[in-house]
DNA sequence: CTGAATGCAAATCCTTTGCAAAAGT
DNA sequence: ACTTTTGCAAAGGATTTGCATTCAG
């Protein structure tokens, strides 16, 4: 399942993964999906993303950096970015509250490139 | 409804929101609690929070600004916190990338000061 | 009296779990 | 034979919905 993950452009849901490895014709139920999830999370091979639509997603983790996504109205699509600068301001701002972060996310919700046509 | 939001320092699960309700002899069903809540977003007076725990939070809206959340590893609470360079970089951020961003959310994982000591 | 708001219970959707069957070593 | 992984179905928890009732104008 690892394999797959890795190589999708951005975060599946639990569905979409039994899916696609059907289409594989790997044959997997569901429960057993969430279990490798779960295991591979523990590993910290993958992440668990949720944008807000009581859904959750999951990603390999990627050692050269992590990325963000933007949440399309309208297609619902998923379209990662990474932003350097970004990244930058959340440092600053842990070290300015005093919080000691193990992780953060950022979530933009608008239009995608796709749909704004 | 809109009244106990205001009150609070931070966004309230619509279950949190049911018991804050009961405890001022408010007695209301859950299901009340969510349509009321479905209006107050309509209008645009209240915004929906999820920081990854599968449970939905709601907040007034504030029209002073917005602000984000840390989420304590340990006590579960959210700590509510604003930062000018973040909202900077993120508007940036949008330009670079040519979308239409209607909102956006940052949420940190780690420890409280609470939690820390 | 009429339309909106409410409660209650049932239904839904995603996710987790118990347990027995299947696979691996 | 023993441990681990799997499937299936049932259980769980949050949220939504249908419908009859109550409330307000």
């Amino acid at each position: 399942m690892i394999d797959l993950l890795a190589r999708q452009r951005c975060a599946l849901s639990a569905i979409e993964i039994e899916d696609r490895l059907r289409e594989e014709n790997r044959r997997v139920s569901r429960a057993s999906v969430y279990r490798v999830l779960d295991l591979l999370q523990g590993r910290g091979l993958v992440t668990r993303v949720e944008v807000g639509d009581a859904v959750a997603r999951f990603e390999a983790v990627d050692p050269a950096g992590h990325h963000h996504h933007l949440v399309c109205d309208r297609c619902g699509n998923l379209v990662p970015f990474t932003d350097g600068d970004l990244e930058r301001s959340i440092d600053r701002l842990s070290r300015r509250l005093g919080f000691r972060t193990r992780d953060h996310e950022v979530v933009l919700h608008g239009e995608c490139s796709a749909c704004r046509d």
